[in-house]
RNA sequence: GGUCCCGUAGUUCAAUGGAUAGAAUAGGAGUUUCCUAAACUUUAGAUACAGGUUCGAUUCCUGUCGGGACUACCA
């Protein structure tokens, strides 16, 4: 149990024991005590004073007195200030804690949650290539998969290929009218980005039909219908569904072009999945699963054959099942997609990693659900995140100010390249060596920038300024770590077996002398919190906790690293202390950022 | 029009209803005979506005102003 809810249990039997009442846990709150008080842990009092009718400073005297008394091994004083008891933990607490922990390399593991979790993440379209927020998608994705192993669960990470539907379809015709048979080997692209470019090219030249047919005299809105290149997406697609040879050998080669693709830029940046699962797949038992709605009257056919629910009554519109034509829609996959997950995992937990743009479609998607007694709806949780943009707002791939994945982790790199050699600190390293590096801290960089932002909100990634290795920032823990590591290897002649702080240090009359140093104790508080971060992130699905629990860490260690020496300590006692103070920062960096996908260097 | 989200230092981000609103950057001033200066120390700087609830409000409620998303027979 972490120490903060130790306080608040021996505080709820405390004021059983003295006032026989028993107060409700919430109406108990523990802080960390602000660094300019006296104290480590803090008993918030206000909310206690009207059950228990007492003034703040004769509650605080008793229960602080108890306290101190029946937990002399825990509590060295406390203090008063207004509504605040202020909590000394004895030294000999915290020796304790790091002597029997400094060692254990997974530390902060845990075994609290035993659900079947799958997180579907990264589902790109196989029209475009990835952008820096399918990067955020991705790095969410594989760290709250990874926070939910931590905490004891059964984790499959799985993907869906949005390998279907009229925007393949469009890359197809463009493919067909312009490329003249060109590949991506024939022009040396990557295939996600040569599909990609022939989206763009159909979008030009759709443009270019609607604009003339207006400059015909045909209306707006009949124009964007009637332009041929549309028409004709809209009838591959419905030979695509039919299942017309020629459209499915060209689909799955187009496709398999931007798999590859694919494949390459999540191996480059370490994304993994247990399960792919594709839409051209999905979709079937979908449209399946709409026609036995549609005779349980759960949908409806409007006079022109498509499908529908009317969800006005839950406060929503009415949303499109099945187009006219028979064929499917989005949600259409989505809901024979739940079933597929449901049936094959029995899965408790179906977490979709997927932006906020699209909170509508994942409200609409779970109300079919319930509404089709489906037990795939159970258990579905739409981890929604905010937009990566600009300073000027939203990428907008017309506009050319999409931030394309695979160039921003090639600039990453190559600043990460320039700096380690501006620095010059590891000129034996060998090509291989220095490449990894400068791949650890590129990436680092970058995974950092995109996870240490609360998931739901909205964040600003500013090309111009780019991302930073100094600060709050990736770089900055890999270096603590890095140095971490440099002093331990200058170490490694103490002997682990001895390195035993005496964890009751006396002095001559009995009385127990302080043996922290303010920043020595400040890095075991925090390391002592570690398990209970990655409880929050796992509970509340946000990897940024850790990220910002990580930096704090590295920070205080970064101070007492300056203030004071370790390999030179006063006393052999203090660099033991201080070796153990090392190693469990380091370990606990190293678990940390792994559960945020970024390796640690030995060096850098 | 309807539904939802967001307004915190110049900028990018924090703050289960709790103490004097924290960081990082950018700006000012410093620290290398000493374990890696990708570091450290120090200084200056912010809750859009108006009400309400509360012992206590950045946080909850109402209104105003400002920004954004969704509301596709796109995915």
């Amino acid at each position: 149990m972490s120490l903060s809810n130790y306080i608040k249990q021996i505080v709820k039997t405390a004021i059983a024991d003295l006032y026989n009442t028993n107060v409700d846990e919430t109406s108990i709150t523990i802080n960390l005590t602000k660094p300019e008080f006296e104290g480590d842990y803090t008993v918030v009092l206000f909310a206690l004073l009207k059950p228990l009718k007492k003034s703040p400073d004769a509650l605080g005297s008793e229960l602080g007195k108890y306290l101190v008394e029946k937990n002399a091994e825990t509590f060295q004083s406390y203090n008063i200030i207004k509504g605040f008891l202020n909590l000394v933990i004895d030294d000999a607490y915290w020796i304790k804690f790091l002597s029997e922990n400094f060692t254990t390399p997974n530390f902060g593991k845990q075994n609290i949650s035993h659900k079947k979790v799958m997180v579907e993440y990264s589902s790109p379209n196989t029209n475009k290539p990835l952008h820096l927020g399918h990067l955020r998608n991705i790095f969410l994705g594989w760290s709250t998969a990874e926070i939910a192993k931590e905490v004891g669960n059964n984790v499959i990470k799985s993907c869906i290929v949005n390998d279907r539907g009229i925007h393949i379809c469009k890359s197809m015709i463009a493919w067909k009218m312009f490329a003249n048979d060109a590949t991506p080997e024939s022009t040396n692209t990557k295939g996600d980005h040569f599909v990609g470019d022939y989206y763009v090219r159909f979008n030009d030249e759709y443009k270019r039909q609607v604009e003339k047919l207006i400059s015909e005299g045909v209306e707006k809105e009949k124009a964007e219908k009637e332009a041929p290149i549309m028409k004709a997406a809209q009838q591959m697609l419905v030979d695509w569904e039919a299942g017309k040879p020629d459209v499915i050998e060209l689909w799955a080669m187009m496709n398999n072009w931007v798999y590859k693709g694919f494949d390459e830029t999540y191996k480059r940046i370490g994304a993994d999945f247990d399960k792919i699962y594709y839409e051209s797949n999905t979709y079937i038992l979908g449209k399946n699963l709409v026609e036995a709605g549609l005779q349980k009257g759960i949908f409806y056919k409007e006079e022109d054959g498509s499908v529908w629910i009317d969800l006005t009554a839950d406060g929503l519109d009415k949303k499109i099942v099945r187009r006219k034509d028979g064929t499917a829609v989005y949600i259409t996959q989505d809901i024979g997609l739940a079933v597929d997950k449901y049936e094959e995992y029995k899965i408790d937990e179906n977490i979709y990693v997927v932006g906020d743009e699209q909170n509508y479609h994942f409200k609409v998607l779970r109300l079919i659900c319930e509404k089709m007694g489906l037990p795939s709806a159970k258990g579905m949780h739409h981890l929604s995140y905010g937009m990566v943009e600009l300073p000027t707002g939203k990428m907008k791939s017309r506009e050319g100010t999409v931030v394309d994945a695979d160039d921003i982790v090639d600039e990453m790199i190559s600043i990460a390249k320039q700096k380690t050699e501006e620095l010059g600190k590891v000129k034996d390293f060998t090509e291989d060596e220095l490449k990894d590096l400068n791949e650890t801290i590129g990436l680092g960089a970058l995974k950092f920038f995109l996870l240490r932002v609360d998931p739901k909100k909205k964040m600003v990634f500013n090309p111009e300024e780019s991302i930073d290795f100094h600060g709050f920032t990736g770089p900055f823990v890999q270096y603590t770590y890095a140095r971490i590591k440099s002093v331990l290897r200058k170490m490694s002649d103490v002997n682990r077996e001895s390195s035993k702080v005496n964890t009751k240090p006396e002095t001559g009359n009995g009385k127990q002398e302080t043996n922290l140093l303010p920043l020595e104790k400040s890095i075991i508080t925090q390391l002592e919190l570690f398990p209970s971060i990655i409880e929050e992130a796992a509970t509340s699905f946000d990897p940024s906790k850790i990220a910002v629990y990580i930096f704090n860490l590295a920070k205080t260690f970064n101070s007492f690293y300056t203030e004071h020496s370790i390999a030179n300590a006063e006393s052999e006692e203090k660099k033991y202390l201080r070796c153990m103070l090392s190693e469990f920062t380091a370990n606990t960096i190293k678990t940390s950022m792994h559960l945020l996908g970024i390796k640690v260097p030995e060096r850098m």
